[in-house]
RNA sequence: GUGAUUGUAGCUCAGUCGGUUAGAGCGCCAGAUUGUGGCUCUGGAGGUCGCCGGUUCGAAUCCGGUCUUUCACCCCA
């Protein structure tokens, strides 16, 4: 055999039985979207690259995919940086376009750019892939769908509420027990006042993320190696150590956070959110999670994040507000709140339980055997009508033997075979074949619709 | 990007100390069965041992590089 061909590496091929098993997932969450009055958009694959550099932090940037510049591209770039080898200052001379790296940031560029068509608030989802020129490992890719719902053009909290409903909604539908967890960038920002050390968010945060993960001890061992003084690090450990129901949690945190105006903001939007949910008797369970930081930098209240309780992939939805995302681009003063649900690890988890109800797997209820031409063309005809009835069924396209056909139809999954040969026609009745008990029986063709759907 | 790890038939995997013709199971094709799938039996096809180079009389086996797989870190859905 010749070299085989292959794909890139961290991206897939789908097999009918796996787009069956997807599209379910896919139809099941744009179910739940519309139920909540979020509209579709797309956005281009790929984008320009000064939409997308800067959006992701340093580690970002070195995770998009760019594309190179069409034509003699070389000939245009600076000779001495080609020989330099300097490979982040030439990008930008043979390279102006990126595949896109997520769908929140192209959604605030669709916003802006549109702003005087929409609707505001503007609630859309949008359920594309994306591209990261990340190394692949179990649940990671370079390709991966995601599943993004945002408002934009509204401060409620309500959206938010609205939100963890639909988060709810879709792995109840699903039939995967989730834990969402809640967190707030204000009640962080507090935290790092509080400790004196309110210049320092980010480092505070990357450090107390990986709590449950390498234990307080490590988490200190890093918070100090940041450069984090010894005092500081000190008079965060009450809140490393905070344990209990969300209510005793926000309780020690008043307390602690008292001072600090953003903490006390903070803790207040949480205590509004976490209510509603209450009201609401959500059947996942919602938990405050201090330990929540991760995002993008661009998180300024509510941060989401949502793990599947019986398989250990890592986070399957993921999200947050973000106050000035459109500012970006020019358009000051407009808040979007957004989650985005991880296909590809929804599937991996859904193929890991075994989770995908019966109907998602059935491809056609009956195959017509081919005898011939002249038995073609009636099985044509009543395939037809057939059709138009609602039955999914279809004619074997060559004169192939029976058991070729057969065999087709059994690795098809094919429950019934509807045999009709030179003698059935004579009679004006075929030969229907139950795959499944291996019986069949001479009926009349008005007679199959209703044997089929019994 | 850093450090490990994997690669042999379509798939899952054996292959001893470097030795002559590289195997199994499943799958595929054909027949037993000319109008009947699954089960059984018989036969058959299918390999650049990831790729490139090196060591050796001789390499699937040892060495280097490269690509790929999986994993940890970084980061993240």
């Amino acid at each position: 055999m010749a070299q085989k061909p292959s794909i890139p590496k961290g991206t897939r091929d789908f097999s009918p039985a796996e787009m069956l098993r997807r599209n379910y997932i896919f139809d099941t969450i744009k179910g739940v979207f519309q139920l909540y009055g979020y509209l579709p958009i797309e956005t281009p694959a790929m984008e320009n690259l000064d939409t997308l550099l800067g959006k992701y932090g340093e580690e970002g940037d070195k995770l998009l995919f760019k594309i190179l510049n069409s034509g003699d591209f070389l000939s245009k770039a600076q000779p001495d940086m080609l020989a330099a080898g300097d490979s982040a200052k030439l990008t930008g001379q043979i390279s102006e376009k990126g595949l896109r790296y997520d769908l929140t940031v192209p959604f605030a560029r669709f916003v802006v750019q549109h702003q005087s068509e929409l609707n505001f608030p503007f609630k859309r989802y949008q359920i594309q892939p994306v591209w990261r020129a990340d190394r692949p490992q179990r649940g990671r890719y370079r390709e991966f769908f995601q599943c993004d719902v945002d408002v934009v053009g509204s401060d409620s909290l309500l959206n938010e509420v609205e939100l963890i409903q639909i988060v709810d909604e879709v792995y109840q539908r699903l039939n995967i027990r989730v834990v969402v967890k809640l967190n707030n960038r204000k009640i962080l920002a507090g935290i790092a006042e509080y400790i004196g050390a309110g210049d320092r968010l980010v480092d505070i945060t990357v450090a107390i993320d990986k709590l449950d993960k390498i234990g307080a001890e490590k988490v200190n061992m890093e918070l100090s190696e940041r450069g984090l003084s010894a005092a500081a690090i000190e008079k965060l450990q009450p809140v490393l150590a905070l344990q209990g129901s969300n209510e005793e949690k926000l309780e020690l945190l008043s307390g602690l956070l008292a001072e600090s105006e953003v903490g006390c903001k903070g803790i207040e939007e949480v205590k509004t959110v976490l209510d509603h949910c209450k009201d609401l008797a959500l059947q996942s369970q919602v938990e405050l999670d201090l330990t929540l930081a991760r995002g993008l930098n661009y998180y300024t209240g509510a941060i989401f994040e949502v793990k599947a309780l019986d398989v250990a992939i890592g986070s399957i939805t993921g999200g947050g507000r973000y106050d000035d995302l459109t500012g970006i681009f020019g358009l000051k003063g407009v808040s979007g709140v957004g989650i985005s649900f991880g296909a590809d690890r929804i599937f991996d988890v859904l193929n890991q339980l075994e989770l995908y109800p019966e109907e998602v797997e059935t491809a056609s209820q009956l195959l017509f055997v081919n005898f011939g031409e002249q038995e073609a063309a009636h099985a044509l005809i009543l395939a037809k009508r057939l059709r138009k009835e609602g039955i999914r069924c279809e004619l074997y396209p060559d004169t192939a033997k029976m058991k070729k056909q057969m065999t087709y139809a059994d690795k098809k999954g094919i429950r019934y075979v509807a045999i009709m040969g030179e003698s059935e026609l004579k009679e004006g009745v075929l030969t229907l074949k139950d795959m499944q008990s291996g019986e069949q029986k001479t009926v009349k063709p008005e007679e199959v619709q209703r044997l089929l759907q019994r």
